[in-house]
Parts: C-alpha cells; sequence; structure tokens
DNA sequence: CAACCCACCTGACTGC
DNA sequence: TGCAGTCAGGTGGGTT
C-alpha cells in the first residue's frame, strides 16, 4: 500500500509531533504481525527521548536518545496507518480501535498503529549499525538521493531479462517504488512496462530515472496517494490519486494520446500502460 | 545468481 | 441472501 510517497509523507508529519518528546510508555495488544514484535527491546525504549524520525526505503525510523541510541523500525505494509494524535496528560486514553495493535505513549502525544491485514512490522535496531539491520541492511538505492540517475539504471539493468517494471521495484537494486509509481514512472519515460531491463538504452535509463524523480517528488507534494487504507498521521488523505496518468484508469483515455489504458497482470500485480505511446 | 511463485491476513466487491 | 472467487500502495523465503 504505502510506498516511499506515503511513507515520507507520514514521516514529515510525525517529526515535528514527536521530536523531543519522551516516551513514556508502550502499549502492544497483539505482537502477531508480519514478524513476532520484539517485546522487550520495544518496552525498553519506554523513558527515552525520541530525537528524529527519518525514512529508509518504505521504513519509518523513530530514533531514540540514550544507551546505544536505539531506532524503532515501523513498515505499515499494505494497510498499516501511523496516527499521531492530541491527548491530554495523565487523562484517559481513547480506546482501542478495530485492528490497532500497539500505541506509543508520549505524554501530549499518542501513536497509534493500526493494521487490519498485519503486513506491518515493528523492530528495534541499534542506532550504531543501523544499516546492519537485516531488515535494511539488503536495501538498494533510494531514488531521491544522489546515485539515482540514468547511469545508475543502465548499469543495474544490464543483461537483466526482467520486466523494468519488476526492476524498478525490486528493493535489492532500488527502494521506495511499488506499484503504482512503478506504473506512473514507466508511462512518464514512454517505456512498456514488460520490456525487458537489459534492452533499455542509456536514453531510455535517462528517460526513467528522471520519470521515477519526478513522479514521487510529485507524489509527496500532494501527500501521497490514498485510493483505499492510506492515510497521514492525522488521517488525512492524499491527493495525488487525481494526477495518476494510468492507474486505476483502464479502458479510459491517454492523458498523452487518447487511447485506452490497457490493465495486464504480472506476477500476481495489475500493470497499467498506454499501448500506444509506450515502446 | 536470476526469475518466479507463494504465503502472510482481512475486507471489499463481483458474479452466480 | 449467501457463498465462492478475486483483488488490494509489500516483501521475505522457497523453488526452479
Amino acid at each position: 500500500m504505502p510506498e516511499l510517497p506515503e511513507v515520507e509523507t507520514v514521516r514529515t508529519g510525525a517529526e515535528p509531533l514527536l521530536r523531543g518528546r519522551r516516551l513514556g510508555g508502550v502499549e502492544l495488544r497483539r505482537h502477531d504481525l508480519r514478524w513476532p514484535i520484539p517485546v522487550a527491546a520495544v518496552q525498553g525504549l519506554a523513558g527515552r527521548r525520541c530525537t528524529a524520525v527519518a525514512r529508509r526505503a518504505k521504513y519509518l525510523l523513530l530514533h531514540f536518545d540514550g544507551d546505544g541510541a536505539p531506532v524503532a523500525l515501523v513498515h505499515l505494509g499494505m494497510t498499516g496507518r501511523f496516527l499521531v494524535e492530541p491527548v491530554a496528560p495523565r487523562r484517559p486514553r481513547p480506546a482501542w480501535r478495530p485492528h490497532e495493535h500497539w500505541r506509543l505513549d508520549f505524554g501530549d502525544r499518542l501513536v497509534r498503529f493500526v493494521d487490519p491485514r498485519r503486513f506491518g512490522a515493528l523492530d528495534v535496531a541499534a542506532g550504531a549499525d543501523l544499516s546492519a539491520h537485516p531488515l535494511l541492511a539488503g536495501l538498494g538505492q533510494e531514488p531521491l538521493q544522489p546515485g539515482f540517475d540514468g547511469a545508475f539504471l543502465h548499469r543495474v539493468s544490464r543483461r537483466r531479462r526482467t520486466a523494468v517494471k519488476a526492476l524498478l521495484m525490486d528493493a535489492r537494486i532500488l527502494v521506495g517504488v511499488g506499484n503504482i509509481y512503478a506504473s506512473e514512472a514507466c508511462w512518464r519515460a514512454g517505456v512498456r512496462p514488460r520490456r525487458a531491463a537489459g534492452s533499455l538504452s542509456r536514453r531510455e535509463c535517462d528517460a526513467l530515472a528522471a520519470a521515477v524523480g519526478e513522479v514521487l517528488t510529485a507524489a509527496i507534494a500532494a501527500g501521497g496517494t490514498s485510493f483505499r487504507d492510506y492515510r497521514g498521521v492525522g488521517e488525512e488523505q492524499g491527493f495525488f490519486a487525481r494526477e495518476l496518468a494510468v492507474y486505476e484508469r483502464e479502458g479510459e483515455p491517454c492523458r498523452r494520446c487518447g487511447a485506452a489504458v490497457r490493465l495486464t497482470r504480472d506476477g500476481g500485480r495489475s500493470t497499467y500502460w498506454c499501448a500506444s505511446c509506450q515502446n
């Protein structure tokens, strides 16, 4: 569900609300999310101050002060919501909602994690070697950081027969791009999603890298895409859906050439594209 | 390795 | 109305 723009929207929303605040307590209602939550490590965060809210790939990273400078890793999975709610200190907390699995109580701010499908995750890493954490160690290039460009895409795609869209979604190579933005980037670049990655010219890699950067940046500016479950920290919707060129627009006219947008299925995922202006 | 395919889980929707 | 089937912003792990 949430891709880079949605996670980044949550990050920018949460940071000013949590940074500098002390975590009073942690409440776990159920810990069988994607992986079991390490209860002791999470409880060990209590009493510490949040120093930053960062992001790596689609993970939210809550940095804390004190011994080991621990970091909470939060993944929203497909349906996770990371809600930050203002509350009155030392007053009763709101009732638990359906599918609300854990809370972080910051005194005057309450973080509530709601995730019906439970594909989300909560883990704790040591700050010193954060990038060595098993969930982060194998992750690839950040698309909005230096190092991502046409030369990069050209280099990693040589001799690869996998589809371009699958390559864009391969987190070992490039992080943050999921099913919506992979289709959108291919459309912007005029590249067919099923093209063998190794067949891309250097020029096409330039176009594709630019397209990825543009679509992610535009989506962040719009607060992400809310089709179904995604919401920001205050439950606000993102409004990038109305700027999408192809995703969930099967049969509607291509915004560039007017041909009907097509839907195909690749590896169980929907792919939207224009057969007339993507080559 | 690279390229698939599956599972994990719940809810919404479609068609019979 | 009910029930079965399909699908949904992700991704680690297993198989070929």
